[in-house]
DNA sequence: CTGATAAAGATAGTAATACTATTATAAATA
DNA sequence: TATTTATAATAGTATTACTATCTTTATCAG
């Protein structure tokens, strides 16, 4: 037996839904991969369509441009995080314990393979941590905004500051910290490996794990 | 009697200083208005000359491209806040103290205007919230890094470090909190105004001194 | 006051980017 | 087998991100 997991993201991202046809799969799995060895600025359709090789036309029919495309990927990471969280705090009734495993999922999600064979984990991770804010940091963000581009990162902070809530049911900044795990869990992940001297996270050891250690000490003292 | 102050940045940021020319102090003038207007990705020397009554030509002798003259304007904001931090807590014993002026400094530099006629400030500031950290997210950061591109950043950084320790010597997280205050800072003002699912601070009230209260609130339970 | 030097303006040109449009071919399906 | 759908092939355009060259204007030393 084998289970099939498809996420999917909204609509409006895309012209054609890619997940649906080999052409559409391989413009997500070469996207990821071109993303993460040129990043966002050198990246275009037509090196693109040369890594597949297929034309730009083609690729413009499944997603009019590359912030789209970007912003696809993200959604498709922030849908797959949640999920994660999911079926990672079911059966968990410690509130503290399942802000564990979320801090956990946010700084190693990379490593639980759900196995969508034209999606490397790995490295859309990495898209984010260097590329992702990118996507929010534009002038068309209110645009982008009520076309519901944000609401798989909005519904998971949602999840996250509930959780929050359950441990401290007074603390003032539920969203706030919640949305502070995901950013400083890739910012830190970034910096340690870019511009070690604005972290203490050491580039040698598992910049994951020591990113993950810091931010339950500080959820300790926060939610104490 | 005034007092005039000149900020300098790291020579390599561009090809001839722009603050001791008419045209080059223009162009830090305009481009800071232009940056707010268009944001980075539509920014343009082009625009910029016509902004200015002068020629792209003219604007590539001062800077190389535009992520350099990016790259400038976050160094002299750097420097500023610095600056700022520095004559603020002067005669300031109580290293708690200390630290609530950093932080003020960080969420409402742009109130303090030190008068340097063709910055404005809070637009400056802007600029940093919106397109700042895109400066130090691309494929050339290892490269900009070494050739001391983000120097003013860490030092600043370093600077709140130190004042954190002398709070609580045994904190083990000195510089990623420091990183931190600025990082949260300003993603919670830019939240707070495009994407405020993602934060608690309220767009209505004065987002800047809600801000503050957040992080001061965050540093009493963490260094406590 | 002149002549030299530096700064800025004017103009032109190029390769690459971010698309749009059209037409042809191949594959899937009814 | 006919028809729809997906993809490939090709071409074209406006804009961007520069580089190069030449002329004009301002500055400043002797």
């Amino acid at each position: 037996m084998s289970v099939e997991i498809k996420i999917s993201v909204n609509k409006g991202l895309y012209l054609k839904e890619p997940q649906d046809t080999k052409l559409g799969r391989k413009i997500i799995e070469s996207s990821i991969i071109l993303f993460n060895q040129i990043g966002f600025e050198s990246f275009t359709f037509k090196k693109l369509a040369q890594e597949i090789g297929s034309t730009e036309a083609s690729i413009y029919r499944y997603f009019e441009n590359k912030h789209l495309l970007l912003l696809f990927l993200l959604n498709w990471y922030w849908e797959w995080v949640s999920y994660l969280i999911t079926i990672n705090t079911n059966n968990i009734a410690d509130p503290r314990i399942k802000l564990q495993i979320i801090i956990h999922s946010f700084v190693a999600a990379a490593k639980d393979n759900i196995g969508v064979e034209y999606i490397n984990e790995s490295k859309l991770h990495n898209i984010v941590i260097s590329e992702g804010m990118k996507a929010y940091h534009t002038k068309e963000v209110d645009q982008d905004n009520s076309r519901g581009f944000f609401l798989s990162y909005k519904n998971l902070v949602s999840k996250v500051s509930e959780v929050i809530l359950e441990i401290n049911p007074n603390f003032k900044y539920p969203h706030a910290l919640a949305t502070n795990f995901y950013e400083t869990s890739n910012n830190h992940i970034y910096f340690a490996n870019n511009l070690p001297r604005l972290t203490d996270i050491s580039k040698e050891g598992d910049d994951a794990e020591e990113v993950e250690k810091m931010l339950n000490y500080f959820t300790d003292k926060l939610l104490a």
